[in-house]
DNA sequence: TATTGTTATACTCTATAACTATA
DNA sequence: TATAGTTATAGAGTATAACAATA
């Protein structure tokens, strides 16, 4: 390896971020259009409707998703008031908030769904093949896995002491 | 195709994002703290720094970085108040406006350059072989070639009258 | 002493609509 | 009539620091 990023290498990190920005872009507003929130609070719904009774930690709620506590408390603050999720006190950890997604949060989630899949697969996968679906697959997920284990990744990082 | 994602599409979609999000973070982090600019700042600077003459229009500028014309007028006034680009009316086309990038801003991409590759290098490439790299980098371009080929992608693109 | 989460606050980014000027 | 760009403004996201409560 040289101290610079071969041609490849950058062409590769560009087209890289310029093909997920305009992903973004795109699910974001069928986010919004098709359910009136953020492809953050989509995401956040997302992961509560997926997990173990429907219910996470902030702080494991966060991961991966938001990387600040008070964006996350605004977050939760602005999906709360909507009636999507409730939180509650945790009773293992007093410390702790358990946040749980609503019966109207999983309707919200079941409404957005469809038209999401739909432009997903027509802007990201339509045109690759099987093979590169799984290529692609089997790359990004170890290059996410390395990122994880890199040191400073989640909100639960507090600040260094100086 | 069936009419949803396969769950192999969903853990690519997932993946994919998740990754880029991650370097997105970094990245962003790396750049203000070594040139006091945000990404899309950076960016900005950079697709000057590569352009012929150093200097484009604003609309052909914003391409792929910026989604709202007023965005780009904001990014590009605040550059402008820091010294690095100028800005001055096209003599070929009385209404478009010249962005060029000055010798300090050429200079401040050139102090961000260094840190930002090895950044790069170790978070996206340090876990691929040099054949992950080239499949990675020709899928993630005809990904991005065929989203840009979509309708409405571009700042150029205004309202449709209703 | 470290961790969980909230609050307050300030800053940045984004987007819409109204506007000017040129093609 | 359509395009290039700016302005004003309002809304949403983000982050830091100070704080309270629990482990």
């Amino acid at each position: 390896m040289a101290e610079s990023l071969e041609p490849e290498q950058l062409d590769t990190y560009f087209a890289l971020m310029e093909s997920v920005s305009l992903l973004h872009h795109a699910v974001e507003q069928q986010v919004r259009s098709a359910g009136g929130l953020s492809y953050i609070q989509f995401q956040l719904l997302a992961r509560l409707a997926g997990a173990p009774d429907r219910r996470l930690t902030m702080t494991a709620l966060a991961d991966g998703v938001v990387y600040s506590r008070s964006g996350l408390t605004h977050q939760a603050g602005l999906l709360e008031k909507a009636g999507l999720i409730t939180r509650a006190p945790s009773t293992e950890d007093q410390r702790a908030t358990l946040v749980t997604i609503t019966r109207d949060g999983l309707d919200r989630v079941a409404t957005i769904l469809p038209g999401h899949i739909v432009l997903v697969r027509d802007l990201l996968f339509a045109p690759l093949s099987g093979k590169d679906l799984r290529t692609l697959g089997d790359t990004m997920t170890r290059v996410r896995d390395h990122m994880r284990a890199q040191p400073p990744r989640s909100v639960a990082t507090r600040k260094r002491q100086t």
